[in-house]
DNA sequence: GATGAATGAGCGTTCATTCAT
DNA sequence: CATGAATGAACGCTCATTCAT
């Protein structure tokens, strides 16, 4: 009741109406693509007025990015933590694409929405910055990859080569899975992963 | 100037205004994506009228399956022609990655449209009919991913863990490619395609 | 029922439709001002589809600006017909104000719209083309004035000081009486075009 | 400390905010429009809440016309100040044509605002009660025409006429200058009133 | 059969107004 | 009394689909 925890209400008011929007805002596209989310929709499945989600975002389209923005950091995030960097490049890298994909399975959603979003419109102009590809700002795998490259334990390919090498079939098995085509168990999961490594490996 | 030589006439006229439809809808949807091909603007670029198309095709949705439909049959019958089937396991597994990247490449609308297909509402109920998916009809890789397998030449994992292996770094090989994000030569994309059978085989 | 008339009734048709958007557009603006006449009503009152607008002009923008460039071609034309050359300067000036007068009181609907026009952002671009402001395509008034200011008729005041004497007055009288708030007789007329005179007269 | 003195304060204090809020938005208004002022705008510039506005005016339109009444409360005591009653009526004309003007001029927020009010719906209730065209309030413009015709140095034209040939001229002349088109000089300016005069004169 | 003008539901977005705090 | 977050009706505009010709 005192002035820190009215500040605190307000603080995660506001806040909680911006999170029921982008989480709407998730639901529909992961569910139905983006002709499947028109702002009138995601502000009635948000609770909200249709108005009240541009006191939030400049437009549907800094929405959607936002969205994006918050699910990639998310994802990074979580490919980090628990690295033991004193273990072998094989070790971290069956530990990192496991963690890759235990995320991505235990989170259906965000993960049907990045595929929605890399392969619309909205995330052309990102598509440089994929999981792998930034330049400037490389990731733990891509620091994996030259660290193997380097000593000699993967094949002399280019970085990219390994990732589309990785990720690529870890995002299939991934999406297959998700959609019910398939169903991942733990010993399929750690064989695709050790064949993934099969293929960088040199 | 009977019944059956008009209906041959009118047969070969509808079919090449349809295929005149479908043309313009690849170039369209694989240059600026669903959203820059509203059907009057295919039917512009078709020379049709509008409603024309509504006579080869009910609904624009049917449109666009057809047009995946076809693609998917030319690229599958391209992966089947040629291949050697008195070779080993790798030497055919080589020439048929090789084949499909080749084709890829050299059909850049094709595969963009293909791209945009898969992962748009379109394509969803489509999923299961991916070229290796189909469980009534196997196609070429997948008999051969039976053959190694059964030879105990390739990995025993479920064929779409080899399917997965196979095509995904393919395709986002091709993707970045097209996309101009990479340049794919000779010596990668050989490089490439012998560590996906690295990943594969046993 | 020759193809010369069918041209003719399609033509017809046409521009009839276009017509009856323009003569919907000119009835609510004029009446009610641009705020009054959303295209959902334009549509309504020239008894077409919204969508229908759009075929005929690319936005609400570019329909009031035909509108607009119709009126004016409309109210130039009638300005510049029958007026004898021969006469005193004096003379034309008397018939053309009483022909504009004439014209504005005979079409109060036009009036009103471009009153509304030439006050909004739509008309702002095009103030200095207003009747008698165009530098590159000389107007009868203006024509008129530079004549009487040569000849010493008229007082030696720049050309848009004696546009200003001549129209402003007429405009706004025609504004009351359209509002209906004076009325103005054939006496009031001609008494109030001989006083305009006297403004700029030598 | 007691009820009134509070009564003082709250009432100071409110009108000082309604005094932004009008400032605010003649500024505004006068600037972009009625289209570039919303409510929130109008707040922001104030320095108050959006609500707050409903506190001093019932509605968007109450408040511009509460502005619009305080400018011509403004104008017609600037037009009545300093007129010497002893001098001939051409004498008062000249002043008061002048006086108008300079006013114009040097408050081109508040012409440009009144401006836009008498061209939009929210002025057209109020175009009777114009400068000169209140019957049961006469302003020293009519009592000075109604002096000239009685006099016999004026046409024997209704009043409104003379108004016309009075304001209009001097209306239009201020706004090519404000917008630039023009530029009045006091010579020019001398000259266009005494083109007036001349218009009005027996 | 072929056409393309016409349609209107649906889109993203704005903003005057309200009301809980 | 003051606030500004929330609202939702209304806007201009698009485009898949229909149908009279």
């Amino acid at each position: 009741m005192n002035v820190h925890s009215c500040k605190l209400r307000d603080g995660m008011k506001r806040t909680a109406k911006r999170d029921d929007i982008i989480k709407a805002s998730l639901d529909l596209i992961a569910e139905h693509g983006f002709h499947g989310a028109p702002i009138a929709l995601i502000a009635e499945k948000a609770g909200v007025g249709a108005g009240t989600i541009y006191r939030y975002f400049d437009s549907k389209d800094v929405l959607i990015a936002e969205l994006y923005r918050e699910l990639e950091e998310e994802i990074v995030s979580t490919l980090q933590e628990g690295c033991q960097e004193e273990k072998s490049v094989r070790d971290r890298y069956i530990f990192m694409c496991r963690k890759l994909l235990e995320y991505l399975i235990t989170h259906p959603l965000n993960f049907r929405f990045m595929e929605q979003y890399f392969n619309s419109p909205y995330g052309i102009s990102l598509r440089r910055d994929k999981i792998i590809g930034k330049r400037d700002e490389r990731n733990a795998f891509e620091r994996l990859f030259e660290e193997g490259i380097s000593r000699q334990v993967l094949k002399d390919l280019p970085v990219y080569v390994l990732a589309a090498l990785t990720f690529s079939p870890i995002v299939s098995l991934v999406r297959d899975h998700t959609l019910g085509l398939i169903n991942l168990d733990g010993d399929v999961i750690a064989k695709s992963i050790d064949a993934c490594w099969d293929g960088i490996k040199r």
